[in-house]
DNA sequence: CGGGATCCGGCTTGATACTG
DNA sequence: CAGTATCAAGCCGGATCCCG
């Protein structure tokens, strides 16, 4: 079942609903995504070359995944080769700052990061 | 081997450091963490009832993440019974409130999104 | 070009049992 | 109580082939 390819919904879809919207908004891809579409509106394969290291399969899987969720806008024109635009909706937007926000935010703290992470390595000893 | 059972690095880890934190973070288990230690300071099965559906060694394992990142302070007294205190850092604090902002945020707009949802399943009849 | 369907390997996860 | 070790299973994600 599922052809769609959705990411499956595990008991915590029923616990707390957001949880399957935010685990769409904060994987690996769907992070990647919804930043490369915070620059602009792109092609299929210009997102590919824009996140690097994703599979077709999974860029379109998170792509169908953000739409249904209502934060990216799908414009398929019908013509010859087809030609598809992805873009973010306002809602996208909103989220997509508050992600950004988080991971500057995060990128800023890395030195702090690091540091902890040779203090922690250290008192432990390789392991 | 990796007997910390850190969250193993990925190619990405190296075009992007901040991405192993920001796993760690914003994963399933991390967000619930970072969440429940906002609250308080707890005990170590104190979480694993507040972080329902949680394993011990799930949340072993994101509790030790979190700590080698700098974001959780681990207390352990040497007294018998051995009891062990969990809490953010001031730097952990940050990071959870502006992770806490996305996931109300997302949380406020859910009514958005599952009407998204509505129209897209809709739209594509059911599959 | 823009995807869908399928197969498959490996990592992540979850039970369970054990230790200090 | 606070974890660690081990093992089996299941899902994620990649590669490949195919279609419109």
């Amino acid at each position: 079942m599922d052809p769609t390819g959705d990411i499956p919904f595990d008991v915590f879809a029923k616990l707390c609903p957001s949880r399957g919207t935010l685990e769409h908004v904060t994987g690996r891809w769907g992070s990647l995504t919804l930043g490369a579409l915070h620059e602009g509106t792109f092609r299929f394969n210009e997102l590919r070359r824009r996140v690097e290291g994703v599979s077709e399969k999974m860029l379109s899987q998170t792509l169908q995944a953000l739409e249904r969720d209502g934060l990216v806008h799908r414009d398929a024109q019908p013509t010859n080769p087809p030609r598809v635009d992805y873009e973010l909706t306002p809602l996208g937007r909103e989220v997509a700052e508050r992600l950004l926000s988080l991971i500057h935010f995060v990128e800023g703290r890395m030195p702090a990061v690091l540091e902890a992470r040779e203090s922690y390595d250290e008192a432990r000893g390789g392991r």
